[in-house]
DNA sequence: TTGTAAGCGTTATCAA
DNA sequence: TTGATAACGCTTACAA
């Protein structure tokens, strides 16, 4: 394999002179230009990234952790990261978690090694303060309402999506309301059960731990839900579904349990997926793939900033 | 930033020795370990990992090539290779095309430039012949029947399936079928429209192009089949599609043209995404996430290999 | 069991 | 406009 010292006697100039050429720098005279691009073509010269990322101290990977990639929502995410991270000449390098810290921990690790210049994550099972840690290998955005941390992030208010979306079922009439989760440690999950707490409590309704349904996250897990109502007495009007693919699976599988939508069970999805468009459910609009790109920008930039991302209702005839 | 001479250094011992310490070679006092260990512990010492790779010519980084990722296809195809990866301690790094040729020869000279040391072709435009210029870089595997090129690949018969499929419909009776398809210039896309012209001769029907819906790749594509259809006088009495989003957006908008499944329309997908089994849809299976694994350990097999998944069609409800 | 020193393949400073 | 040469941080003969 020849390198940039063998271009160079070829040529017959230094390597500093090859280098330059290769760096398109000026003060190089046209004919050693010339001379350079011939050796480089009769040696088939290729130069080694991994050198250049020594000297340079820099990749141009940015990692993203996740903890699963079969899901529209993370897809989404990462389209846009993907997007956003190819105008900078970026590519992205996947770690995919399973929810399991020693997975994040290895993204981390890989941050402090230089392997990649930043890290996005999307979803955490470690703790902020440990995470916090290696911010002085790069810079390590978050998908969350990461308060007062001196990390950059964006995030969605989940308490305050879930407010208005119980609101809005309120106000329609409804006083027995459900909701779907996927994992109740989540962070996300956390800020939504609070928001149903305290919406019970101000509207005076009682808490019934029956109209929670975890585990919830795939279109797969919809008909569960409506498995879990139907054999209750008391059944829950309206629903407020941890993702569009279980409000579609709980859609779909619908008719199956002799139930109308929205006559019998309202629903509010979440994300506005395609699958919600062409169902026509009723969900919270979180532009994700716009989001992917913020976070892997905010990724690029010397200081920490903290943005929230506006969302709204989209009405449609699941309610 | 400490390096290893920093912490020979502290240590008292040479940088040779603080190398055999992190990699655990044998031959080397039990008091210089620990006096090491404390070293790389008071100093805060940590490896860079493009020194490494620059020294043994290899990242651990595989490349997937893949036109996008918000769809189950590649997603379930990721999520193979990942998990695979995941194993033998490689990560993944994503390059993402958008169909371009240019995106596709980045991923080629990244292979070449060393920064990947290997790479996972899903999709691709640029020639074959171009491609395995670049073999002397790195494994390449594809991911389509690349016929007797020196390169590993694994593949899906999609002219067979798309034969059985056909004969299934003809042997139910249907004379008048017709077929979505994503790009026409596809690999994937060409083997199925040559099945379908070769089924049409041999079983003496005619060839209607406007039994043929082009472009069709998502969910929001369904609509569009029947929007075509429902224009034609003489109208198909089955349709094989793109993939089971594709099918399932045509049933979801189904009810709206005044269509029922399978009276009016037999639909067979393909794929047999989660979709597929929640909406009862007949489908051809194919499994990605394992052929993901697969491809993926191709990558790392000194020898070449060609590997033929077999697939089957799962009989639901809407044939 | 240990140390010296020669790479790995670049870039960039400095002097000319 | 060019060339020598010193880094970048590590691994690994080879010699001791």
């Amino acid at each position: 394999m020849a390198t940039i010292r063998d271009v160079a006697r070829l040529a017959g100039v230094s390597v500093a002179t090859v280098s330059r050429v290769l760096n398109d720098h000026p003060y190089v005279k046209r004919e050693k230009v010339e001379a350079v691009k011939k050796a480089i073509a009769e040696t088939g010269y290729i130069q080694n990234i991994n050198a250049i990322n020594l000297k340079k101290g820099k990749t141009n990977l940015v990692g993203m952790v996740l903890p699963l990639l079969d899901h529209p929502y993370f897809s989404q995410l990462m389209q846009g990261i993907s997007t956003a991270a190819s105008v900078h000449h970026y590519k992205l390098v996947l770690y995919q978690t399973g929810y399991q810290e020693g997975q994040e921990m290895e993204a981390l690790e890989m941050l402090k090694l230089k392997q990649i210049d930043n890290l996005v994550i999307c979803s955490r099972q470690v703790s902020l303060a440990v995470i916090e840690r290696f911010r002085q290998y790069g810079n390590i955005v978050l998908f969350e309402n990461g308060g007062n941390t001196p990390l950059s992030y964006t995030f969605v208010d989940h308490y305050a999506c879930f407010m208005n979306a119980l609101t809005y079922l309120y106000d329609r009439g409804h006083r027995e309301i459900g909701f779907s989760i996927n994992r109740s440690d989540g962070t996300n999950s956390k800020q939504r059960e609070q928001a149903y707490k305290d919406f019970l409590e101000t509207k005076g309704l009682r808490y019934r731990k029956e109209y929670i349904v975890k585990d919830c996250l795939y279109l797969e897990d919809g008909e569960r839900v409506l498995k879990q109502f139907s054999k209750l007495q008391q059944r829950p009007t309206a629903l407020l579904a941890t993702s569009d693919q279980v409000a579609a699976g709980i859609m779909i599988a619908s008719p199956e349990y002799g139930i109308s939508i929205p006559e019998d069970l309202a629903i509010i999805g979440f994300d506005n997926h395609p699958i919600a468009k062409a169902m026509n459910i009723t969900t919270i609009g979180i532009p994700l793939n716009s989001i992917g790109q913020t976070l892997f920008e905010q990724t690029l930039s010397e200081s920490a900033s903290h943005k929230e991302v506006p969302v709204s209702l989209i009405e449609r005839l699941t309610v």
